[in-house]
DNA sequence: GATCGTATGATATAACATATCAACCCCATC
DNA sequence: GATGGGGTTGATATGTTATATCATACGATC
């Protein structure tokens, strides 16, 4: 999985890979992979969209993980405040992280017509966000960086 | 009102200004600013932090003008449709635009202890997102910039 | 005065998110 | 083996944000 991952690639490396690399950092770090956790990884690792939590929640129910809300909440809270997935602003929704090597300050690139959503690395550095902030005195705490549009495929027919 | 509206300023003049502006432009461009958009953008401009939709039917119900959510969703996409106000993703929240006279590539810092927002201008062309979309090619229609931290006068004593 | 476009009114429901409390399980310690 | 704490799960209810849909009003134009 690249950075340029609305291009073909191997799409069940990435599922496969995904998981691998979690189940491996939870071991290094002492956290728990549940079932339900590593069933929602699985499934957002399974599409490169972002999944709102009752689409996960409908999976879930489906093969008897959980039924309510809090279940699927609970779950991508956990993957999220693990760095194994994350949240989409802009679409309330969310996505399984593809980067999962290095610490990164995130740009997502979101097409509105095939709904695919790429992760990209940013120099956190370098962008407007963090000069602004340094300008005005604010301490960045949590940044977000989405642009909404249309993917190389999709542009020329639009 | 500056881009370092953090600090302390004329806010009286924020709502007068603001209400002024968005006449002349609506004047200019045949929109139609009825009662309930200019009143809503009067409560937006009238506090530097985003509010929700839902806090801005109170303020209209109250009023007698108009009890039901479409009513403040109508009236907030005139707004943000025609950059009166803006969408703040992170909050799913509203604000009214502080650089009504230039087009502009916002970038919002939110406080996450006072909850002031600012707006801040931003050079569209430098930013990361603008460079990990070229290099994608993908072309962006909507860029979402936001800062979620501490202002200036929160830091310090947190 | 018929028609059209824009704006409103009104009802219902979809979609997203969290609070709360009880039950359970693991496992470390006594 | 009993005890207790931390983390996880189950279950119910509710809060919050957003949109679909259909009907009506009103001014402009032909």
């Amino acid at each position: 999985m690249t950075s340029q991952a609305f291009e073909a690639h191997d799409h069940h490396s990435c599922i496969a890979a995904g998981v691998a690399s979690a189940v491996q950092i939870c071991a290094e770090r002492n956290l728990q992979l549940t079932a339900a956790r590593q069933r929602v990884l699985e499934i957002l690792l399974s599409e490169h969209r972002a999944m709102g939590a009752y689409e996960i929640l409908e999976h879930l129910r489906a093969e008897g993980l959980g039924s309510q809300p809090p279940v699927a909440y609970r779950a991508l809270e956990f993957l999220t405040k693990n760095g194994f997935a994350h949240r989409i602003e802009r679409l309330n929704a969310f996505i399984a992280c593809s980067h999962l090597d290095n610490a990164h300050a995130p740009v997502f690139l979101i097409c509105r017509a095939c709904e695919r959503v790429v992760e990209a690395e940013a120099n956190a550095a370098q962008g407007e966000i963090d000069r602004v902030a340094r300008r005005a005195g604010f301490v960045v705490e949590r940044a977000v960086r989405e642009a909404e549009g249309l993917c190389p495929a999709c542009a020329p027919t639009a």
